[in-house]
DNA sequence: GTACGTTGCCAACAAGCGTTGACCAACGAT
DNA sequence: ATCGTTGGTCAACGCTTGTTGGCAACGTAC
């Protein structure tokens, strides 16, 4: 409906547009709005002002506030292959791997915020850990009926910290370095990962 | 300013008024909206007609939104006294009362929902943390000094496994009893209140 | 050069929001 | 019986929101 695409040739899915720049500069204001201030507070307004464009070619491009919501936060979380790391370190290896991505990609606290308040970004966070954390794990997990399990309490404990230390801004979360975050994590991702079930 | 007590008498604090029914109504309206809509969503408008009274009442009662937010998620974790309690178990009594405390009273989720989103939230939680969380844990801490880190720890766990399972609603979290949540979850409080710090 | 799809701005809409002040009814002390 | 205080309703305010449709400029294909 709000398509802009005429009549899509099949052989080319997606040709390069004279509007590419000003979608570009859309998703990303709507990206640092979203993350900063969560779904109702990042108005279409707002986004379009830091955009420099009109509020209308938001929901030209993107068909309604939702739209522009899903495309803005597709999140990858670059998970690595843990079937070369060493067992016993894997939760070293993912602890540091999400220390790392979190603070590289702001969508991420952006994506906690709105997850926890909006019925899709709470669909968004669950396909997440379905079809980003749950494969990786299941690959290295001993019982692949328990990963979607492993994997929740491998999520429960990062997301925990993350909440703490970048969304929350606990003060003794923020205080600590990543080696300390590893030191004390670690261990616990570890365990989840790869023992017994209880 | 909002205040409507005329000069009340130092000797007795609290005396009963007539819209003490009134009040209470507009407090449980309130808790339900915010802890299923968060605090945008949850209008005044809304929380009024639940209680059956009308908009400008709140005001009245409770100043303005925030004031009624505050006055609606003043929570009481009922900490347990950890110095009666077996060392060995410290870890699966505190996620034991979690799981309990979570299941008996929707404001926490309501409180995680908000404290994510707006800054009175998260101020909030904060507060939660150090006043409530945080003297219990010094209480059983081998070294006072370590007390915020390992409480934001044990915090981020619970947090963490909180928002899976009442927020997000991941299904595989969803899923488990209270036995095996407190099977995973106690180890890891128990090594983030008595290690060593690693 | 003319027709047409694209890009963009502008002005407006209906709805909903938090909040305010005027006004009335019941009560309690005098 | 009277008068100030309290409990409550009603109607409106100013504002912001998401969203829509019209219209002008630009570029390109024929």
């Amino acid at each position: 409906m709000a398509d802009n695409e005429p009549s899509a040739p099949p052989e080319s899915p997606a040709r390069p547009r004279r509007s590419d720049a000003t979608r570009a500069a859309i998703l990303t204001a709507a990206r640092d709005r979203f993350a900063a201030e969560g779904y109702e507070r990042a108005t279409i307004r707002a986004i379009a002002r830091d955009a420099a464009i009109d509020p209308s070619m938001v929901m030209r491009y993107y068909g309604n506030k939702e739209g522009l919501f899903l495309a803005a936060t597709e999140i990858d979380l670059r998970m690595p292959d843990l079937s070369a790391v060493d067992p016993a370190r894997l939760g070293e290896r993912l602890v540091r791997h999400f220390l790392d991505v979190w603070e590289s990609d702001e969508r991420l606290t952006g994506m906690v915020r709105v997850g926890v308040t909006v019925d899709a970004g709470a669909e968004r966070l669950r396909s997440i850990f379905r079809d980003q954390l749950g494969p990786v794990i299941a690959a290295v997990c001993p019982v692949p009926d328990e990963a979607p399990v492993r994997a929740v309490l491998v999520g429960s404990q990062i997301v925990g910290m993350a909440l703490a230390r970048y969304v929350v801004r606990v003060p003794p979360a923020v205080g600590l370095d990543h080696d300390e975050v590893v030191a004390w994590l670690a261990p616990t991702v570890q365990r989840y990962l790869t023992a017994e079930r209880p």
